[in-house]
RNA sequence: GUGGGUGUAGCUCAGCUGGUUAGAGUAUCAGAUUGUGAUUCUGAGGGUCGAGGGUUCGAGCCCCUUCAUCCACCCCA
């Protein structure tokens, strides 16, 4: 048994992988920038500061956090005892950790946005792919280190953005053929609306923790669950109604209508989703009354991408506004809206319902054999020729039975074997072998690069 | 953080109610074949049975502890 080993939750990943990966990062990108965004990229580390208490009770506990350096110095011993007694009460303290691993990419921008709104232009739109880190129990569609691609526009408070960013969801989905996406909308001012005719703003987050699991564990659960988290009989009854609600996108929201007749807050929530479905045709959107989402931090709609059912692997992108999140950076008034695509999951999805195309499996497209000193000589000039005109070669590493070459080049995914031995030396030729068809030609070396760039499409992209 | 399953060769696993020297397939390497790769044949290397402790005349198997991993819950991408 090896004794080497990587944290848990994280992964290398090797070539094969890492191409797969590549295809979905470079789809995401170019739909990010075709949609008018730019790249930003933000520090793998935070100051814990900046990161505590923006994802609810849970979320801090699930933050990394990076010990500091030098606590054993002389100086700060008496500091650092001091420091983990704290931590042991369970509270912070800078002295033992003062950073911390992203916890996503949001809270970061809007980091990045409040510190620098004074040179920023607004709207801002801005993406970013990068991995973050959760120190939550890995499972199936789970990782410690996961990849997520966001998009965010800050200094707007327009629809239109909502609108943009729903048809992002729908083009990048289709671009990777993961077309049997579901995904859903809902409004955190008609849930605020409900917890105000149930018991008040405090019981928010209570009701939908609760209602959030409506699909999993059934009504009568989701009932069970209200009344220990303290609402009476009179406000579980409301709750109910709401959650009766069903049928199509207008019925759900004439009925959510009727239900909330004369409130303010519930009637601005309905018209931005009565909105965002009237401008999203051709998009499939479900408006779900009991997607809720846990970050804290959204005010307005909010949105959740989910797997094709039949992959058992549930969300695989979120998002949704937050009017104020600067503001807990000190720089009020700057509203945002911006979704993510949890690559880690879309890779998992698209292995299971084999969405990824042949080509990108390939290994090096030409390999020269090498049979002896004087075959070299005769290759290089040709390998330094094949890859002018971008066709990716290489050599054999030492002169071997030409059998092993074959195995090696075989097991290595090699499109095309050129076999350069003594007849091909005396004739100023080029064998030339297509590894998948098993068709063998010689021809003279000066047509082996036309013959080649014919036959070799640049798959990876 | 809570609950459950699994740890035996590089990989996938077998190993009976505890009983000599722990096996198979596959992969690796070498040869059969001195210019041709998924086939065939022959041979070789590779295991402190996850780790530590206990019960026993005797433990891969039983008990305890611990670690790793997978699955589920919480929460989430």
């Amino acid at each position: 048994m090896s004794k080497l080993s990587i944290p848990q939750g994280m992964r290398d990943f090797p070539a094969g992988m890492v191409r797969k990966r590549e295809y979905i990062f470079s789809r995401i990108r170019k739909v990010f920038e075709l949609y008018g965004f730019h790249p930003l990229e933000t520090p793998a580390m935070e100051n814990l500061e900046t990161l505590m208490g923006k994802y609810g009770e849970e979320g801090d506990k699930l933050i990394f956090r990076v010990l500091n350096n030098g606590l054993n110095d002389p100086r700060n011993i008496e500091k650092s005892k001091q420091g983990f007694e704290k931590l042991l009460e369970g509270k912070n303290s800078p002295d033992v950790t003062e950073r911390a691993l992203k916890y996503d990419l949001t809270i970061p921008f809007a980091r990045y946005v409040a510190m620098n709104h004074g040179q920023i232009t607004f709207p801002h739109k801005r993406y970013q792919i990068q991995p973050v880190w959760r120190a939550d129990r890995p499972q199936k569609g789970r990782y410690r280190e996961f990849t997520q691609c966001d998009a965010d526009v800050v200094g707007s408070r327009s629809m239109l953005n909502e609108i943009e960013l729903t048809a992002i969801y729908h083009d990048v989905f289709f671009a990777l053929g993961i077309t049997q996406y579901n995904l859903s909308v809902n409004s955190r001012k008609i849930l605020a609306a409900l917890a105000d005719l149930c018991g008040g703003k405090e019981k928010l987050i209570d009701i939908t923790i609760a209602i959030d699991k409506l699909d999993k564990i059934g009504l009568e659960k989701v009932n069970v669950e209200l009344f220990s988290r303290g609402l009476n009989e009179k406000q579980v009854t409301v709750i109910n109604t709401f959650l009766s609600i069903s049928g199509t996108n207008q019925e759900r929201i004439q009925a959510v209508k009727n239900l909330f007749s004369k409130n303010e807050l519930a009637e601005e929530g309905i018209a931005e989703i009565e909105y965002l479905i009237k401008n999203s045709k051709g998009i499939n959107i479900q408006f779900d009354l009991t997607l809720a989402r846990g970050l804290n931090y959204y005010t307005g709609i909010i949105f959740e991408a989910k797997a094709p059912e039949s992959v058992k692997i549930g969300s695989i992108g979120g998002g949704g506004r937050y009017d104020d999140l600067t503001g807990l950076f000190g720089v009020p008034g700057i509203p945002g809206v911006g979704i993510s695509f949890g690559v880690d999951r879309i890779y998992d999805v698209m292995e299971e319902l084999n969405l990824f195309p042949e080509g990108l499996q390939k290994g090096t497209p030409v390999l020269f054999t090498n049979l002896g000193e004087e075959e070299v000589t005769y290759c290089m000039p040709l390998m330094h020729q094949l890859r002018k005109a971008n066709i990716g070669c290489e050599l054999y590493h030492e002169k071997a039975k030409l059998d092993k070459q074959f195995k090696y080049a075989h097991k290595s995914g090699t499109g095309y074997c050129i076999v350069i031995g003594s007849n091909e030396l005396a004739g100023k030729l080029a064998t030339v072998k297509d590894l998948t068809t098993g068709h063998q030609e010689t021809m003279s070396s000066d047509t082996l690069i036309s013959y080649l760039s014919t036959r070799i499409k640049n798959t990876n992209e």
